[in-house]
RNA sequence: GGGGGCGUAGCUCAGUUGGUUAGAGUGACGGCCUGUCACGCCGUAGGUCGCGGGUUCGAGCCCCGUCGCUCCCGCCA
């Protein structure tokens, strides 16, 4: 008979009567009667019900396990009488009469209970993160996030991609967010970089020739973490492919990302291949954000003109932008909940106010209740509502503000919480879109300049001559420039974002030099990629989703750290293995740095 | 860097307007119990109320500071 198991504490059913049986696990709970004993032995596929009584040799021992000793049980596997069969259990119908035990190891009392669903403080779940681990919820979310990451891997290798592994150190990489650096020890001063991702070396993948790469592949940004960003370090399914315009690159997304959330839906509904493309300007006004939660039914629309008719009588909103939120059926509130919603927008969003009318039918003709309502003719209250979709019943929320952006922007946040508090949002559902057509550059007000707003290596949607010639000081033209880049999102999360690159070395220094970088800047930072396009760079794209929030998703948890085995917390420390640590004199004299530490304030 | 929330027994929490010896559940320990599956019953131990200072006759509770955790803003395209 092996050492520790004959079977898995999942695997015994009825059929196994009368075998002798030994299983390996720990004690998930104890159940003492004195005359009789229960042991519920766990382990990572399941629980099996063990008993012993007092004439067993083995009595004594067994009595002296607690919850979590790891132990190894051998008996006779028995059916359980009717009455005592357990039907919650897929085991329930036998249970093993003990006859030998061993202990294989103790556990002293437990920080964090691994029976039962409570919740628990983060710091003591990280620190103690294997006993969480062992909890049901963990493991399983654990155990799906592999299974996704199979499938996705399995789907990918179905559409003809392949997988290749790219450096982990290597030279900073332009994404915006801040470097991991690792300090060289053969160089003294000189440092490697985590990358970012791995943007440059799937592109010079595809100037070498190979097509389809997809990678699961870590990402290090030195940034402060969120709920659903992980500090450090997160994983996305890297991929690019050559030849491909940008619905090529989504015919080929677009079933992986679709045949995984069906696979895992259980019954929650997913949007159908194609998904819907949404350019960046509409989603903009329509949902007031570039990641559009479309279970939310809520649509937003621009009225300013309304506002600014002649017989409208209310200055505050003349001149400026102002966007119509409706909200369904929102009649009935209570002036509480108006009055809630604009303390809010003052609040936390930091506007004036968030003024609304309250549409009522009153013998047959529409008209307006509210603070603004009075300022406003029937004619222009009728107009407003045709505009805006709203029907007696309904009551309209206004985001307005001088600058296009701050009002959208408003808007935007306005209709994600009346969906939530109005009870709109269609659980469910996984409701997928392409945002597309993102503006190249945007003006960065602070140092009155040129930005890009997305991604640099995107191909700009402009004639490839008229965008060489293009004056740099041509702040309209420039603005105006769209690329081929595009988000997916899912439910209001953004899964990913990718482009159709900038493949034509004089494009790039030109897309550069427009932000502001001169060509020998632009050369020696990227002169790896823009010396591999001279030599001949196929038209390419990708995108790359992360594979942390589609699990999230699928497992439908609002926190990273219920898919991640080994998360961080958010000041980026393991608490289970302390790291950031301190290193040796001898570390640091080998790479040839000194600590200067911060002064304290 | 900024804002909100939290910090009381090993663990999860309660603790009224500032007022006697800070409680419950769970876990631990001891006892009883032969069919439980969150077993049940009886008992015992277990507390620097995060830390420091202040107000007060009196502080878990009020004030100031500080530390830790968390969520958000900045940041991350």
């Amino acid at each position: 008979m092996h050492a520790y198991r004959t079977h898995t504490c999942g695997e015994l059913r009825k059929k196994d009567v009368g075998i002798r049986a030994r299983l390996s696990g720990w004690v998930n709970r104890r159940r003492d009667h004195g005359g009789l004993l229960f042991i519920d032995l766990r382990d990572h596929y399941g629980i099996t019900q063990c008993v012993v009584e007092p004439d067993s040799p083995a009595f004594a021992e067994v009595d002296k396990a607690r919850s979590e000793w790891v132990l190894t049980l051998t008996g006779k596997v028995v059916a359980r009488s009717a009455d005592t069969i357990n039907e919650d259990m897929p085991t329930g119908e036998v249970e093993i009469h003990i006859e030998e035990v061993e202990v294989q190891g103790v556990a002293q009392e437990l920080p964090l209970p691994v029976f039962g669903d409570l919740d628990y403080p983060e710091d003591t779940r990280l620190k103690y993160r294997f006993l969480d681990l062992r909890r049901e919820r963990l493991h399983r979310n654990i155990t799906l996030r592999s299974k996704v990451i199979s499938s996705i891997r399995r789907r990918m290798i179905e559409q003809g991609f392949t997988e290749f592994q790219t450096p982990i150190l290597t030279a900073s990489s332009p994404e915006g967010a801040r470097d991991f650096l690792v300090p060289s020890r053969i160089h003294p001063g000189k440092f490697y970089a985590l990358p970012q991702a791995p943007q440059q070396f799937k592109q010079l993948i595809m100037v070498a020739g190979f097509d389809r790469y997809f990678q699961i592949a870590p990402c290090f940004r030195d940034e402060d973490a969120r709920a659903d960003r992980s500090p450090g370090e997160f994983y996305q399914l890297d991929l690019e492919m050559s030849f491909v315009t940008q619905d090529d690159v989504f015919a080929a997304v677009e079933p992986v990302l679709h045949g995984v959330f069906e696979e895992f839906a259980e019954g929650r509904k997913v949007s159908p291949a194609p998904f819907p493309r949404i350019p960046y300007d509409e989603s903009m006004l329509k949902y007031g954000v570039d990641k559009p939660d479309l279970r939310n039914p809520i649509v937003i629309t621009d009225i300013s003109g309304v506002f600014a008719r002649e017989d409208v009588a209310f200055k505050a909103f003349k001149e400026k932008t102002v966007r119509a939120v409706p909200a369904p059926g929102a009649a009935v509130q209570p002036r509480s909940f108006f009055d809630k919603m604009s303390d809010w927008a003052r609040n936390e969003m930091g506007a004036p106010g968030l003024g609304y009318i309250v549409f009522e039918d009153e013998g047959g003709t529409l008209t307006g209740k509210g603070p603004i309502a009075k300022f406003l003719p029937p004619a222009a209250l009728y107009e407003m509502a045709q505009k805006a979709g709203v029907v007696a019943g309904d009551a309209l929320f206004f985001a307005a503000d001088a600058k296009k952006d701050r009002a959208a922007a408003l808007a935007g946040q306005a209709r994600i919480r009346l969906g939530r508090e109005l009870g709109l949002i269609k659980e469910g559902e996984f409701r997928f879109c392409w945002i597309v057509d993102f503006p190249m550059y945007e003006w960065n007000e602070d140092e009155k300049k040129i930005d890009f707003s997305h991604n640099p290596f995107s191909m700009p949607q402009f004639k490839r001559d008229l965008f060489l010639a293009l004056d740099p000081a041509n702040r309209d033209a420039i603005l105006g420039i769209k690329a081929y880049q595009y988000d997916i999102v899912c439910n209001g999360v953004e899964l990913s974002s990718g482009a159709i690159r900038n493949h034509d070395p004089d494009v790039m220094l030109k897309a550069f030099e427009i932000a502001g970088y001169p060509r020998e800047e632009t050369e020696q930072k990227f002169a790896g990629m823009l010396n591999a396009f001279r030599y001949g760079a196929p038209p390419h794209g990708g995108t790359a989703p992360g594979i942390d929030r589609i699990v999230m998703l699928i497992a439908g948890v609002d926190n990273l750290r219920e898919v991640t085995m080994f998360p961080m917390n958010q000041q980026a420390q393991d608490l289970m293995m302390n790291a950031p640590g301190e290193a040796s004199l001898k570390q640091l004299r080998e790479l040839h740095i000194r600590v200067v530490k911060p002064e304290k304030a």
